[in-house]
DNA sequence: TGTACATCAGTGAACGCGCGTTCACTGATGTAC
DNA sequence: TGTACATCAGTGAACGCGCGTTCACTGATGTAC
């Protein structure tokens, strides 16, 4: 009965408050699969953890200070991640079919975490959607630099290749949104379709003419190159 | 002083109640520049409103049906919107410029209402995520009928032609996010990159090869057209 | 136009409840000797 | 190894407060005659 320290199932001070503060955060993030950040209660947070309310002083200042370590949790996942993706580059040549599996994996294994990447970027704390946006920006810059390796790219301005990187970066963002509230079986047809959808847009990459920064003061005359993708059929 | 009904500025009562439930509205799209819609609270509305909370009842049912009435004031006006831009599609024959303009237009109009939209997309309130989904969804789907017009286009699977108009309104509405909550100054700059996006999509268009339907077991042979936008340069 | 009654938007008191934060505390773990 | 003291994660009571909802009400507006 009395097994308390029969083995070196001893857990030293520092390991136990470890332990706790993890509860705490993942007490967090399965209360935000049912309700916005701004919405959960400190003493919501320490029931589901399993401490009195109290107890959360030992770990944080408050809910705010617990959401930015839960942006700090998510986003090192996702480094890890995209670390990961970009130093096996040469591995397959379908990047993109590569990239999007990855990314289909990662939120499967990190579903509470993207949810919550996903949700509190819009969401109604301030201080949460300052940090979100300034790492998502990060990655896109990130992105910028790695894109001026394909041939194609390095021609273009650097305020381009940031706009195209910005491009990807919300569009994969917004599926990883749409994933993390899908049923499983919806999984295969939103990966899919996110697919397309980037192919789609690196179709029009070599059609692009990347123009010089300065602001043309009026519509000059002819339609550039990557106007006339769409010209509507006469009526 | 006592110029209680002298001339015609009398109210009816319906005319009255009608205010009143505007100011509940109006109200709890001001508090919501500052806090999710989760965490507005039924008080904090009636006291921004000037009522009592008693009299919240006379109106709504409680915070979720005014947030349904929300959707639908947001969406009308969304809706007039795009209609009118969709009626003289003839004046101009650059699309896309005109798209965003109109755009930005709207949400410089309607800010409270393009961020709400923006905002509970993703919020905390499944009945509100459910409404919103609905109608972009429906937005999308018509999107992708009007896409028909385009002989590019007309040749593209239904599916095709489907995942091409979400991945429209997915830029849109991302752009209608972050331009709700830009500074004046940062409009301008954020219109050009939405337009810029939109083009680079549209450039891909005619070289897209829409396939059948049915999913091909495994990867056979050449990649298709769609997969060689881009290829990595030589190390 | 005048009177008698019905309607109903908004009031104000009251309720029980969960909230964030404070405080003095407990008792197990860690450390110095 | 043993003892004396320090540290500190977690406790439990208490606080004042804002919450959603109820209820009986008021008094101006609307309607029937």
């Amino acid at each position: 009965m009395g097994r308390r320290h029969d083995h070196s199932d001893i857990e030293s001070r520092m390991e136990r408050k470890e332990r706790t503060r993890h509860a705490l955060l993942s007490s967090t993030l399965r209360l935000l699969s049912k309700h916005s950040f701004e919405s959960i209660s400190l003493r919501e947070v320490t029931r589901e953890s399993g401490i009195t309310p109290t107890a959360f002083y030992r770990h944080f200042e408050g809910m705010e200070d617990l959401g930015l370590a839960l942006v700090d949790e998510a986003f090192g996942s996702l480094h890890d991640m995209v670390r990961a993706a970009r130093s096996d580059t040469s591995t397959y040549d379908d990047v993109i079919r590569r990239s999007v599996q990855i990314v289909v994996t990662h939120v499967r294994e990190h579903r509470d975490h993207m949810r919550f990447i996903a949700r509190e970027r819009y969401g109604g704390v301030r201080r949460l959607r300052r940090v979100i946006r300034t790492e998502l920006d990060l990655f896109a810059n990130e992105l910028a630099v790695d894109l001026s390796r394909f041939p194609e790219l390095a021609g273009w301005t650097r305020s381009d290749r940031q706009m195209f990187a910005d491009l990807l970066v919300e569009i994969v963002v917004s599926a990883v949104g749409r994933l993390t509230e899908a049923h499983p079986e919806e999984e295969g047809e939103l990966a899919r379709r996110i697919e397309k959808q980037l192919r789609l847009v690196v179709i029009g990459v070599p059609g692009w003419r990347s123009q010089p920064e300065k602001r043309s003061g009026q519509a000059s005359g002819a339609p550039m190159a990557q106007e006339r993708g769409l010209e509507p059929s006469a009526k």
